[in-house]
DNA sequence: TCGTTATCTGGGCAAATGCCCAGAATGTAT
DNA sequence: ATACATTCTGGGCATTTGCCCAGATAACGA
């Protein structure tokens, strides 16, 4: 029961402490200092680390009347079942604040339930940064379930294993997938997805209660180029076919229907349902998405959308 | 369906986008004031505004060693089922810094439950205070209750009608007790207890499935005193007999023994469980109210506690 | 034991913040 | 229309913060 006094436990204890005393008791950093017991910069690291650790964590908590009504005609306009809408920051370059913090307290809002619950995930950038967000707590009632793989191509592990993430967090069962995205073959494909063991993953990903997806563009920025699993001749294919967005590898054009044949006879996540029928809530805001979200409700790949105002201003447009 | 453009709503708008753009974005006030179009004066201001509107929600998301420790010596030693341990600021003046929020997320983690839930509520500044923390939410399936009255000697309604302020906070039914906390005669007790629409609170209050309760002291500085309740020889008689605490008015003694007659008699507060058999959570940090504290869970009037580091080890001196 | 590395201290400084003021602009009551 | 109150602006200033530095100190590995 003895207990090994590790450092950065310790530091991560201080940290809070300090993080506390700064945004809850409202001190300054020079008697935070002080109650402590060490110099102001180390106080102010503390604070800072606090808050780059994620310990501190702040949340509006008022609803934004343009941000209700934009989420409302989003609703209306795509037979939304749930929208959220968050303020956006016109000069920020980032592509996930906000909208992964929005996302982080949905998913919040499902764990906390004691009831037990399956939650599927995608993968990709917006997810992973959601998944920072979250709140560490402790839910072995749930299940965290991938919807597609987390290998890169040259093998290692990707750093986007989003249900692993979440799962540690939250100490939640989880269950990735540890295939690559997209199979070099067709064949490839029939051998990986035999592993009996993938059938438990697969079963479990079609049941889920809640799922979240990021939204991927297909163009010259298209995640799936960056990350290595197509290549650009793959992405001009698709683009000739229509292609405008992925979910989970699954390309799709303008008005959210499979691309018949190309990349999509080689991609292993777990086949999209469409219509969905369950719970699929897509998470995006960089501009450049705009047609990939757009066919994504407009097919009704998913029928839940997590995004800022200035993406849904772009989606009301016309 | 025309929304009127009211001016405070607006206001509050731009302060929750204000404080958006500054704690979830990290913008400067600078930057605000630009993006608001307004000047940095009126940026600060909104910034402001939001935090003590309590727009903005700071929370500490992580277990601080000694504090989670205390905790387990308190459950252990006093065999309580429930216990909260925050940080002190051993500077910070306020009675109840950091225990109201921390009670205030224990009661929402109740108000998320889809479940129906009955919560009862004592009074005081402690219960206030934890009121205005309670994050705006909707759960019209629970029920808040009041087991005491809320009606000031001069017949005004108190300022801490806590059931009402988080009721409507909630969007919830809720079921305030319109008597003063003590009658001037048991005559007068008997008359008011007689009114037939209290029968269904008092049922309501036996029936909670957790009640949240503050916890007085009787001495010169107790709140009975100062809210005019009680008067001076009232109180010395209460020392007398070896009162050391009250919770809803019920004075009690250091073993957690209800004293025999004096006010007890003519208190109208729903009566005190005890032992309590159904969970009573009570918040107190004030060192001035140790011995009110100590006696309550002695007697087991409270079966739970919210408090912080500096009353925790008061509590488990010696 | 002696370097090497990491961390803390204390000084210092530019930027950001909180808050004061007087005056302008706006809305309100007479 | 005039006086009054409220709010915003823009200037200004003391405090606080974030971050740089060089030197001291502690921790670690050879």
């Amino acid at each position: 029961m003895a207990r090994k006094p590790d450092p950065d436990q310790i530091k991560l204890d201080d940290a809070a402490r300090a993080g506390w005393l700064y945004y809850i008791a409202g001190n300054t950093q020079d008697e935070i200092a002080r109650k402590l017991g060490v110099s102001r910069q180390t106080a102010q690291r503390l604070v800072s680390l606090a808050v780059s650790a994620r310990l501190i964590k702040v949340r509006l908590d008022h609803p934004i009347g343009r941000c209700i009504d934009l989420a409302r005609q989003l609703r209306d306009a795509y037979g939304l079942d749930r929208c959220e809408v968050v303020p956006a920051d016109p000069a920020s370059a980032s592509e996930t604040l906000g909208v992964a913090q929005a996302a982080a307290a949905e998913l919040e809002r499902h764990l906390v339930s004691p009831h037990p619950v399956i939650i599927g995930m995608g993968t990709g950038r917006m997810l992973r940064d959601m998944a920072d967000q979250v709140s560490p707590m402790e839910c072995p009632q749930h299940k965290l379930v991938s919807r597609v793989g987390h290998i890169a191509p040259d093998g290692s592990a990707s750093q986007f294993d989003v249900v692993s993430r979440i799962g540690e967090r939250v100490a939640a069962p989880h269950y990735p997938m540890p295939l690559p995205v997209i199979a070099n073959t067709v064949h490839e494909k029939a051998l990986l997805l035999a592993q009996p063991t993938l059938r438990n993953v697969i079963d479990l990903a079609t049941q889920a209660d809640i799922t979240f997806v990021g939204i991927g563009t297909v163009d010259d920025h298209a995640a799936l180029l960056r990350d290595g699993f197509v290549r650009p001749e793959e992405v001009r294919a698709l683009m000739k076919a229509g292609g405008v967005g992925e979910i989970t590898g699954w390309a799709y054009d303008a008005k959210g229907q499979l691309i018949d044949g190309l990349t999509n006879d080689r991609v292993l996540s777990v086949p999209l349902d469409h219509p969905a029928r369950r719970p699929v809530t897509g998470v995006a805001m960089a501009l450049g998405r705009l047609k990939a979200v757009k066919g994504a409700m407009v097919g009704r790949l998913i029928n839940g959308l997590v995004t800022n105002e200035r993406m849904a201003e772009k989606l009301l447009e016309k």
